[in-house]
DNA sequence: TGTATATATCGTAAAAATACGATAAAAGGA
DNA sequence: TCCTTTTATCGTATTTTTACGATATATACA
């Protein structure tokens, strides 16, 4: 008797609604997020609104290089915002897309 | 003049009710689900309570191995539970902890 | 007791992430 | 214009993650 003939895969029991891009942008979200310096990185974004990467920089263990490639990271995967002055780079959270994120977190689980 | 004689951090604007052990697993829930194929186990949980490791060895693209590995990360990261049911697995949300989870999203994003 | 089934774990190769120093780029001030 | 400041990017070493086949383990069943 084959495997197929016996198996029961219960039944979807109901519908989720996300898939493709939109999927794929949530996934790259929680890995973003999902680092211990770069959910740092948010935290301080939080409580700190607009500061400068230097301010980061001072504020974490690793290197000038490390934090701005983890910034990275972070902007691409939406969660965070750059806007140049002058020399330096101020950040703030990309308050759409975090609360895009927020529906989908409590949407999903 | 030195960098710190100038330099204006932004005043914390709030506080963050997070930090140490509490911090640390919900950056390794982040973590897990932040990967494509533990996100559609996640998915697949959510639709398919109770299915066993088969049941999504079939429905992923990748060895039964890699599947069981996967599923160790979600056990440790407490977002899954498997109970054994003679050879096989069941494996459905540890729904306690993903309660706690998005309480933890939503009060932080 | 032997065999089949289901899953976890082991060992390991390949790919990706993380970190750093060095350097480039871009703006401001002397 | 030259120097300083600030940040991003490059090149690269190290670590971690991801994937696989092979194998161990544990239950069920004949």
């Amino acid at each position: 008797m084959t495997k197929s003939t016996l198996q029961t895969i219960p039944e979807a029991c109901c519908t989720l609604d996300i898939s493709g891009a939109e999927q794929d942008k949530l996934v790259a979200m929680f890995k973003a997020v999902g680092n211990p310096i770069r959910f740092e990185i948010m935290k301080f974004l939080v409580t700190h609104p607009g500061c400068i990467t230097g301010d980061l920089v001072d504020h974490l263990p690793i290197a000038q290089a490390t934090v701005s490639q983890h910034l990275k990271v972070l902007r691409q995967a939406g969660l965070i915002e750059g806007t140049v002055e002058g020399t330096a780079t101020s950040y703030c959270l990309h308050e759409q897309n975090i609360a895009w994120f927020r529906r989908k977190v409590i949407e999903i689980f």
